[in-house]
Order: structure tokens, then sequence, then C-alpha cells
DNA sequence: ATACTGATTTCAGCAAGTGCAATCACTGAT
DNA sequence: ATCAGTGATTGCACTTGCTGAAATCAGTAT
């Protein structure tokens, strides 16, 4: 027999998810979330950096995966489609299949402004990352991050739809809208009219 | 003689900012913030509602002046350039002249996350202040949330080399080259070539 | 005089987070 | 089989952030 009950950081995350859920963030305590896993206090500060840490354990997975995309696409695209593919293969296999999971941490996460910011804080380190990879294809680091950033506007553009009830189109379809509307709000302007250029 | 010496905030942020700057974010304490002030732990409190909160005393004004300029700006413009202007305008009110502050200020915030994490709240608050007076004017909500998304990623760019130290143009003219930035990013795409089109 | 205001203070206490030493099943080497 | 090492977990003591409630008291209005 093990030692210990196997997989203690995702009963933590479980514990965590649930109680968030059930009686909001503030109200859980730390000990509270390690006596629902079985654990104390202590080892949950052994997994976790902090109490808000606990409901973050899947962004690097993202991360790593959107930089991999990155990497792999091809030359020849604009580094603002290089983005959003990327966003739309990471978004395949790692959010479509669970809107419901998904959903509901977005739920706890905007009930809760100390939860808000680390997820800032997270968009903020994915921007960095994806300007760092674009940068690694020859990007000049200015427009690297200014397509980094123009990205997750269309990255959360379409997950703030996809999160909505009223909406059932998959989030790769969301992500071309929101490229898209992103690309007529920045063409609008005063001094110049653009029009399409068939090829 | 006055019961207490006057203007009990601002001597709080002149001591925090003193003590941030001398010893760091995280190794200052509240009660020596207090104390530097000549005031209680608890005075801090009943000031600032955490201790991160005491370095963000101008952005409520740096909101309401760009609501303002949005509010009164005209009915033709795209909505983007409204919300340049509208940061143009507050940057020369608030920013221009406090250059080595802000730049002393943004130092303090980029040698701590947890600041770093408050800043960013704060501009996803004025992203959605922006986003309402967008709306105010005839926007859709989605729109206006996008735009004023595009606009602060123009505001970050230009912030960020104004607070360099071999940038020494104006943060207006900053502006103004972020938002060309930013729709030629946005511009360029594989499905449509686009030119500008002679009136 | 009197009552009221409001910034400040004191105090008691909870919860977050950390450093350090100890535990002890499991693992690999002898 | 034995023995030392590993590593997840734990207990404990401690600092710090932050809060609620009640008390203080100069200035102000009545």
């Amino acid at each position: 027999m093990p030692r210990w009950e196997p997989d203690g950081v995702g009963r933590l995350q479980a514990a965590a998810f649930e109680l968030f859920a059930e009686q909001g963030f503030e109200r859980t305590t730390v000990a509270e979330i390690a006596q629902r896993a079985g654990l104390t206090q202590r080892t949950f500060f052994n997994h976790f950096a902090d109490k808000r840490e606990v409901l973050f354990g899947l962004g690097s997975e993202f991360q790593e995966e959107i930089v991999r995309e990155i990497a792999a696409c091809a030359d020849t695209l604009p580094p603002l489609d290089v983005v959003v593919r990327a966003l739309q293969a990471a978004s395949d296999t790692m959010f479509e299949e669970r809107r419901a999971a998904v959903t509901r941490r977005q739920e706890i996460i905007d009930a809760n402004p100390e939860l808000q910011e680390r997820e800032l804080s997270k968009q903020a380190a994915l921007i960095h990352a994806i300007a760092a990879a674009l940068h690694a294809r020859g990007l000049d680091p200015e427009t690297a991050l200014l397509t980094a950033g123009a990205g997750m506007l269309v990255q959360q553009t379409a997950v703030r739809r996809w999160t909505q009830p009223a909406e059932s189109r998959p989030l790769r379809e969301l992500l071309s809208d929101a490229l898209h509307s992103l690309r007529t709000v920045a063409t609008q302007t005063t001094d110049q009219r653009v029009v399409p250029l068939e090829t």
C-alpha cells in the first residue's frame, strides 16, 4: 500500500474548486481546502505559491502548447494570423471539450477581484511568451509584443462569447470572428479609407 | 492649531513611495509606512483598501479625465481614434510633466509581481470604463470592449517607450506612432490585401 | 453649553504565508 | 537483508496583512 493517497495536487485542486463554487473564494479557508483533500494547510503551500494559484494549474500547459504552435507555423503567414491560428489549435485540444468546466471556473473567477487579478497576470505572462515566440521567428520585440497583445485581445473577445449560454459555436470560429472584428475596428480611420483588393 | 497634521493620505503615499523605492515593496511593512507618516497601521487601512492601493491613487482621476474626453469628442471620428485622442489629451495634462515621477513609480511596480497584478487590474477597469463611454456614444457593447482593449494596447505600447531613458519625444506622439503600428499589425492579412484609397 | 462630526487610535483576532526540523514509507545499492 | 538516501507530508512557531468594534477628542454647528 502506498504511504499516501495518490495525486495530492489533484485532490487539492478539486477540493478548492468545489469549495470556491459552494461558498465563494473569500469565505473558503486554505485549511478547509486541505482538510477536504485529506491533507494539511502546510502541504497546500508546498504545492501552490498562494491560495489563488490552485485555480490556475492548466495555464502553463496552454502556454506551452501555443508557443509550440507558433514555432511550427508557416513562415509566410502574417504574425497576427500566426498567433490566432496557434490559439485556435490550442483551443481545439484544451478548451472545446470542457466547456462546462471552463465556464464554471470562469464564474468563480468573475465573482472575485483577487482571482481576476491573477487571471490578468496569467494573460500578461502569456502575452510575453507569445511575443518571445514571435521574436524567435524574426519579428522585432516591439512589434512582437504589440502583435501578442492583439492576439490575446482576440482570445479574450472570443472566450467571452464562448462562455455565454446562448452561444453554441466552436471557439475556433469565434476566434476567427473576433479577429475579423479587431481588423474592422483597427481599419476604420480618418485620413484614409481602405478597401479589399481582389487578387 | 489643528488636531492632526494635515494631508494624512498624502503623507502615507509619500512615505510608501519612498520606502518602496528604498527597500522594495515586500520588505516594507504597513506599520513602517504609517510610522514614517506619523500615523497608525489602522489609519493606513482606513484610507487604502490594501497595501498595494497606496501606489494607485491617481488612477481614478486619469480614468475620469479620459471618460470626459471621450464623451466630448466629435461624433464623426472612428471609435479607435476617439479613444486615442482621449488618451492623448489626458496624457498631456497628467503625464507629460511628471516623467521622472512616473518612471520611478513604474520601476517600483516592475520590481514586484503583486504590484504588477494590481496595475493590470487598474488597466482592466480603465478598459471597461472606456467601453462604457463608447457604448454611451451608441457603439454596441461588444465592439466597444474590443475598441477599448485596442486603445489600451496602444497606450501600453506608447507608455512603455515613453518611460525608456533613450526616448525624448512627447507621449502624444508616441501614442500616434503606436496607433499606427497597431493598424499595421492588424491590417496585414492573408486572404485580402488592402490599399489606401485616394479621396 | 451642548451635541455632533469625523479622523484617528487601541485592541483583539483571523487568515495568509514562511522557515525549519521531523517523520517515515519507499527505493536503490551493497 | 540491511542501510543510507529520497521526497512528500507534517507540526510548530512566527511575521504580516487586514478587519471589527469601541474609544478618543479637537473643531464645528446649534
